[in-house]
DNA sequence: AGTAAAATTGCAAAGGTTTGCGATAATGTT
DNA sequence: AACATTATCGCAAACCTTTGCAATTTTACT
């Protein structure tokens, strides 16, 4: 009990040196096996462990990745997260996690966490508000590899790994438009984000290219409660949408709330087509047709460019993962 | 560029001791305000930030917290987690999430992690499996707090923050009496745990005390699936429930799948009363009577518990946090 | 001016690990 | 037997910070 389970203490014991501890530990090929066999089984009676900090200290590199998000409660990120994080566990890294609420101010401070914890990596989805990208550049070329994620700057002089937004807005106007639907309206998220921008950009661009017969309005809803009144007001009026679009699980969410409010029935008063994780529109009747973005997928993704990043050095990329169309029967 | 920001190169800029600069930056009431300034300033123009593991080396002490749970992507667990990392940050501390993902192995695997790590304290929320708590004892008697909440070991020798179960089983019972329910499927998680078998006594034993007219017949649904099929085929029978009682957002999840698809309506054919964080049952119309399980409050109660810790250095607590009733229109 | 007290600074060790290089001991070769 | 290899091991520096204590300088006081 008394003394820690140190090298030194290990060395001290067995009458050896600190170094011949240290290298038995690791299956030094300069070390008899009868040291390391010896050296072993104290190690094990005493329980030793490295001391981190020692050997953080000592090699400058940490086993820990840093990771910052607006919000952990939410599922997309969820299952990026878990997937992220037993593709590190696998490789012997640690996940720090850190949310940023959405607070630009937060997520410089975040950022700075990570820097002094010398993590190895820092995977990013941005908030909406950030715009300033500096403190980003800063640490980038402090050597510290940073890789965004789904809600990505638009510079393409970084590393990026996101979901194919155009194409995914393109496959939901066809869907719309297939369907026969006339009057979409179209509900996205904070358009300073280009995952917003682009995912209108698909959805109205299609449509247009395809029909010149249905009507897209979009509008910006920023969480949740704002959808549902949007769609609430949008359904009082005359010309009401036979259709409405949610580019994230947020916001439908809020839709789901305003229609069981308003007592819709889905498709019949109200058709509905959503981005999403796929955990969400499993709970409705119908269930909701939607394209599913996983982000357990992409998580893999994210942990594979890190590897590259060891490897080769790279400093710029980007990596597309494509989404497919789930039917339920809300449209 | 070239130099890295260390005392050391701070020191010899400005030819002084590497002493009288770590002092300097510490506000140390033995340096010199003319010195302080020097020191003060060079160091933000060489942006430097302390070596996070020579100070953790040195002082033995981290400002990281561990976090230990089965799932993050729960919504339970999501606002405690968003809690506890909110009040953390307030005090300087960082978070280590770590999943267990219900597997003994993995949670073993964490709790070694947070060792090596040297965390200041360890909150656990036991996955069901576990039935060995020998690991955490020896971290335990190893220096490093652990708190346990939620999910907690039934052994009153250690630190719990958790709800009042039995209470929450209680008023659940309460209010399927008071509606006149005569024929209850009560649905619960793992019996292994305590908080299954808590709420599961609450809830018979309560109703037993009201009323001998009340039928509860209890089942174990390990996942969401199986609470779904388990209402499935309770449907189906003769003598089917009237009311089913979901013990977490899991298991309420099965459950609104299955009565999606049965077609059921609420609270017609089938009432539900859930314990549950409050997002799930949103989403459903009518929305779900629950009583509501707090993860924020019981993040917050847990930092408390661990300043306490700090502060007076107990082994042994237990913290309860109470609940409370919300009417949907499920029963 | 001489001494005491206070203000300011530096020395050096400690914390635990890794690693290049040199030292020693054991074995092999001619 | 003399030398060359090879197998084992230890020394000591480095990573960066903190901190008790001693050393030095400045200021105060008689």
């Amino acid at each position: 009990m008394g003394s820690k389970a140190t090298l030194k203490n290990i060395a001290g014991i067995l009458e050896i040196s600190i170094s011949t501890v240290s290298r038995a530990l690791k299956d030094h090929p300069d070390i008899a096996q009868e040291t390391k066999r010896k050296v072993r089984e104290l190690a094990e009676l005493m329980d030793y462990e490295p001391n981190a900090f020692a050997v953080y200290l000592r090699t400058n590199e940490s086993k820990v990745i840093g990771l910052i998000v607006p919000e952990i409660s939410n599922y997309f990120y969820h299952s990026f997260v878990s997937a992220l994080e037993n593709e590190a566990r696998k490789k012997g890294y640690t996940l720090l996690i850190l949310q940023s609420g959405n607070d630009s101010a937060v997520e410089e401070a975040n950022l700075r966490l990570c820097k002094l914890n010398r993590v190895a990596c820092i995977f990013v989805a941005l908030c909406s508000e950030t715009r300033d990208l500096a403190t980003f550049n800063r640490i980038g070329s402090s050597g510290i590899p940073i890789v965004f994620f789904d809600k990505v700057p638009e510079d393409n002089n970084c590393i990026k790994v996101c979901l194919a937004d155009r194409d995914i807005g393109r496959l939901a106007a066809k869907t719309i438009v297939g369907k026969g639907k006339k009057n979409v309206l179209a509900m996205f998220g904070n358009p300073n984000l280009s995952i917003s921008r682009k995912r209108k950009q698909g959805l109205t661009e299609e449509i247009k290219k395809l029909t010149p017969f249905v009507n897209v309005s979009t509008v910006t809803a920023n969480n949740s409660s704002e959808a549902k009144s949007i769609l609430i007001e949008a359904m009082e009026k005359k010309e009401k949408p036979d259709t409405v679009f949610c580019m994230s699980d947020e916001i439908l969410t809020g839709v789901i709330m305003g229609i069981n409010k308003l007592g819709l029935k889905m498709p019949q008063d109200i058709a509905v087509i959503a981005i999403s994780n796929g955990f969400i529109p499993k709970l409705t009747n119908p269930e909701i047709t939607y394209i599913e973005t996983s982000g357990a997928v992409l998580g893999k993704k994210a942990m594979q460019t890190f590897t590259e990043i060891l490897e080769k050095g790279i400093s710029k990329k980007l990596d597309v993962i494509n989404s497919k169309l789930v039917e339920g029967g809300s449209i």
